[in-house]
Formats: C-alpha cells, sequence, structure tokens
DNA sequence: AGAGTGGCATAGGCATAGATCATAGCTATG
DNA sequence: CATAGCTATGATCTATGCCTATGCCACTCT
C-alpha cells in the first residue's frame, strides 16, 4: 500500500534532527546550507503534516517537546536506513576503478554491507569502494579474473584456492503471518513443508537452491510454489500480506520477527544454517584497504 | 552529518517500490493516484539522483535492473521505516476519544510499538488507537485514572491492583564504538564501568536509574558521565561518532550491533535484564480491542 | 494481416511549494 | 539598558512537478 499523499519530505526529517541535536533552528539551517526562515517554514510545515508539535520554541532556542522526542526516535530510524541507502549507493556507482573493489552476494550487500561500508567510509574517508552485486559464483569468477580484491558469499567453498573467513552468521527459517494456522503449531514436520506451497524466489536463485538441497537430503521432493518472485523483499512483502508461508533468510525478516509481523515456525529436523564469508584469491597479498574492512568485521 | 542535498523524495521511492511490485510504471502511476507521464518522470528524476539506471523499460513493462533489484533493497527498508512513522503518529494524534488507549514507555513506543500497530491496525482498520508516552510512573497512573485501557512498561511492578503479561524482553548492555579499547576486551569489571566517564541519559530516566541501583547494589558509587543527553537516540549518535562507552536498552542498539558498528562490552557480573510488560487494571475487564491487541504479542 | 490493447516517452501550459531578504519581537547577559 | 542570539512574518521570485494530448512500439486476438 501507498504511503500517506502528505509524508513529509527526509531532508525535512533530516533537518528536525539537526535542530534536536543542536538545540536551534538557527543552527540546524547553517549545517544544512540554508536560511534560518526556511528552516523555520519547513519546520513548521513539517509539524503541520505530522499534526504533531514537535518543538517549544522560545528565545533562547528549540528543544524537543515530549512527543518531539519520540517521534524523532522513528525519524532516526528512517533516516538511518536513508544513509544506508547512500552508502550502498556510493559504493554501487563508484567507477571500477575505485581503489577496493568489492563483490557481494544479494543477501549480503542488501542487509549487511551499507552498514560496513557506512563505517568503513567514515574511517576511511578519502578512498572509494566499488560494489559489484551477483550471485556466488559470479563473485568468485570476479576474484579469480582479479576484477574485485575481496568477495562476499553465502556459500562454503572447497577450493584451495581461495582463503575465506567467517564474518556472520545466516540461517533459513520458515516463517508466516500470525494469523496462519502454522503459527500457533509447535513445529512442522518437513513433509508437510515439502507438500505445503511457498512464496518462493525464482529457480535458481541461492535461497531456492539451498531449502530444494535440504529437502532433496531429506528424501523429499521438490517444494511447491504459490508464487515466484524475483526479490527477497517482494517475497517477505509477499508473505506479509498474504498467507502462505516462506522459507527466507532470517536476516531478511530480523525486525518482522522481532515485533511479532512474522511468526517463525521451527521445521523439524530442518536446520539450514549459512555462514556468511569474506573470500578472497589465497595467491595474491589481501590489499591495505581489504585487511582494514576485514578487520573491522572480525 | 545532513544527508546528501539530492537525496530523493519517499514518494519516489515508494512509487519505485510499486513499480517493482507491478511490474509497470502505469500500474505503480494508477495504484499512486497520478497520471502515468508524472510516473515515468518522477523514476527518471530518482535515476538521474541515484546515479543508477534502476528499470529496463518496454513495451510489456519495467522490470528492475541488477542494480534495481539490490536498491530496490535498501529503499524497502527506508519505506518500512516511514511505515512506522506513520502508524505510530496515527496513534499519537488519535484523540482521547479512540477506541483503545494505549500508554507507553518511551523504549516501547520507540522501538516496539510502531510495528504492533501496523499489524493492529491492518488486522483492524475500522478501529483507532490513541498513544501516550511517559514514563512508568504516568503510565500507571493513567492507567489507575481509567484514561488509559492498556499500558506497556519495562519495570516490574509491585500492586495487586494492576494485572500484567510480559511481551518482550530488554537488557541493558555497554556497548562502545569498535576502536574503542574496550572492544577488544575478554570483560570489563563494574569497578573500572564505574570510573568510566560515560554517555548517558539525563538523571531520572529509567535506564540511568536501572545502571545506578545495579552498581549501588554492587556497592559501587554513582557512574560518572561525560555527557548527558536528553533521548536514547541521541545517546547512541553520540557514541557513534565519539569515543565513549554507554549503557544502553540493547533494543536501541540492535542494527548497530549486526552490522559492526558498534561493539557489546560483556561487564562481569552486570545483568540487567527488563521483562517489557503489558500492564492493565485487575478489576475492570479488559477491553475487546485491547485483548486482540494483546493476543497478537502473545 | 489488421485492429486493438497496454506500455513508455515527449512537449507545453499551469499551479504551487519553497527559497531568499528584510524586518520585527522576544529573552538573557553584561 | 544596550547588545547578541533566537524565532516568526510578509513580499517576491524561481523552479519543480503535475496534467493533458500525442506519438511510437510490442504483443495478441480476430
Amino acid at each position: 500500500m501507498p504511503l500517506s499523499a502528505s509524508f513529509p519530505d527526509l531532508t525535512a526529517l533530516d533537518l528536525y534532527a539537526s535542530v534536536v541535536e543542536l538545540g536551534s533552528l538557527g543552527r540546524a539551517a547553517k549545517m544544512h546550507g540554508i536560511a534560518q526562515p526556511s528552516a523555520s517554514s519547513r519546520i513548521r510545515n513539517l509539524e503541520r503534516q505530522l499534526g504533531v508539535t514537535l518543538l517549544t520554541r522560545s528565545a533562547t532556542g528549540s528543544i524537543p517537546t515530549p512527543e518531539g522526542i519520540v517521534v524523532s526516535g522513528w525519524t532516526d530510524a528512517i533516516l538511518r536506513a536513508a544513509h544506508d541507502l547512500e552508502a550502498g549507493l556510493e559504493a554501487l556507482k563508484a567507477e571500477q576503478s575505485g581503489r577496493l573493489r568489492i563483490a557481494a552476494s544479494y543477501t549480503i550487500a542488501e542487509y549487511l554491507l551499507p552498514g560496513w561500508l557506512g563505517r568503513f567510509s567514515r574511517e576511511h574517508p578519502r578512498d572509494t569502494v566499488a560494489l559489484d552485486v551477483e550471485n556466488s559464483t559470479h563473485v568468485l569468477a570476479e576474484l579469480e579474473r582479479g576484477e574485485a580484491d575481496i568477495g562476499f558469499i553465502e556459500t562454503p567453498l572447497e577450493t584451495p584456492s581461495m582463503s575465506e573467513v567467517i564474518v556472520a552468521h545466516d540461517q533459513l527459517v520458515a516463517v508466516v503471518p500470525p494469523d496462519h494456522e502454522w503459527a500457533l503449531r509447535e513445529a512442522v514436520d518437513m513433509t508437510e513443508l515439502a507438500q505445503t506451497p511457498l512464496v518462493m524466489r525464482e529457480q535458481g536463485s541461492g535461497t531456492r537452491e539451498a531449502l530444494e538441497q535440504a529437502l532433496h537430503d531429506a528424501g523429499h521432493g521438490l517444494p511447491v510454489s504459490v508464487l515466484e518472485l524475483g526479490s527477497t523483499s517482494a517475497v517477505r512483502s509477499a508473505v506479509l500480506s498474504g498467507n502462505s508461508p516462506t522459507v527466507i533468510s532470517r536476516l531478511a525478516v530480523a525486525s518482522e520477527l522481532r515485533d511479532g509481523l512474522l511468526v517463525e515456525v521451527p521445521i523439524t529436523d530442518l536446520k539450514i544454517e549459512r555462514d556468511l564469508r569474506a573470500v578472497w584469491p589465497t595467491g595474491k597479498p589481501l590489499p591495505k584497504l581489504a585487511q582494514a574492512l576485514l578487520a573491522d568485521l572480525t
């Protein structure tokens, strides 16, 4: 469903965050490179759009009202996500001539890399990072061709020509909306899972292959799909607003599980763990910047 | 630091999400109530601002490019945070005559309630929710005066006049930026914590009182503050960009801990657990809507 | 094969949001 | 009591973005 038509501008939220931080409209205006009356009017607009008085203004400055403090917490979450987008984009746009070239799989690029890169570029403001998002086999190919300095993948590899180190963990879990019948079950066994139509990624995605492999290893047939979608976020939205289970990366639904918007269903004897690894060619020495990034993560 | 000046409009991101979901600019335009050419131009602007080609357009529709898929994951995170803000605001703005009146403490209101309310209002679209954010004692007072139907607090209560049920857990943890000396420590003992200047909430906040209580119980003096700030998000930002530890709700720094932007430091023998509880007056019967909300959470 | 349908891009006219500058009122400080 | 720092208001201007109308393209059904 679309966002409310009169949703405030992100720049207004950002300005508000600065006001809260600095304690004054004028100082916040200066930090954002606009005139003080503009800041005043933008914040007033923001208050009108949100329908809440955010600041108590006085001749000595402006401090948030009690409601303003709560709202500030919510807007901070939006702004952090926006900064993640910026960090990710900057890396995505960087020319191939950039100093540190990263190749990463989708899950890692979507849910972990922006945070890592934000911190990395704060610590190394003069260096640029280039990011290629590919599936695991392409990541390895890029590393072998010397087109990337370091890679991040979610599948174990057997080649001695690549070194690796585990930087995070992930797990595939079965989830349903809280009003689904499975939400109350103690557990569901694998036979039932294999026979229940699921929302799934398209054929050939890493997530789907891992699930098919696990079912096959346990002597079951291929899972049935009720809907096939091209991205993890699409799958998540479909499950949130539909009534079918899916098997999905825990990282992708962490906040929904925390908030109770989705419920995890234990599947008997099904455990698809994935260690998320940094990989690089064993032969070549790891570039300094790649070492620095790695040091941040371990 | 302020967001990039040319950061795209949230409505543009929202439109893009719809395009990805629906597979066509025109359909997305209709869903957002604008004309197709407007959608076309907005997406084109979005691509220019981000510096990335998001869609491959064709006479049969538009599907995201590989980069578009990654970006879509990042924008989804922003939009989810925006929906949380909307859900929270709607409750905050609702008149006191609203059907379900909730009183909650800051931590719960900031980090958990928006998600709960989003789901609740999807399931009960005709009902309105009013939210009052206060500290724990005020929450109880509102319940006693009958001004709220149900409350959420993070401190245990001893009065038999209130019923309670635990709906989530929280924990105060010590965190530092990853380049802080403590980040590499196995553990830090309480004496050292009590003597180290911390970033803290202002005197009288629940978080600070819990920490002071725990130190006092262990025979230590009051903690020293290097900086006192009025909101949890302000404390988090200060620690992220500074070089001092803080003791803070794990909920507030969950994503930073996951991304490695902050590091948790175990404090020997310090364990401040907080069960987050729903509370309501024992006498009166719990209103239907409050029961429904509670059922969602347990 | 031809008409119809659905999809995207371009061009021109118009309305509105938002920026600036100048000004004025308020409070604390010396 | 004057000054410095804060915010609000009003007048004016610019530019961004929307809408309608139109054209082109690909697929599909008769």
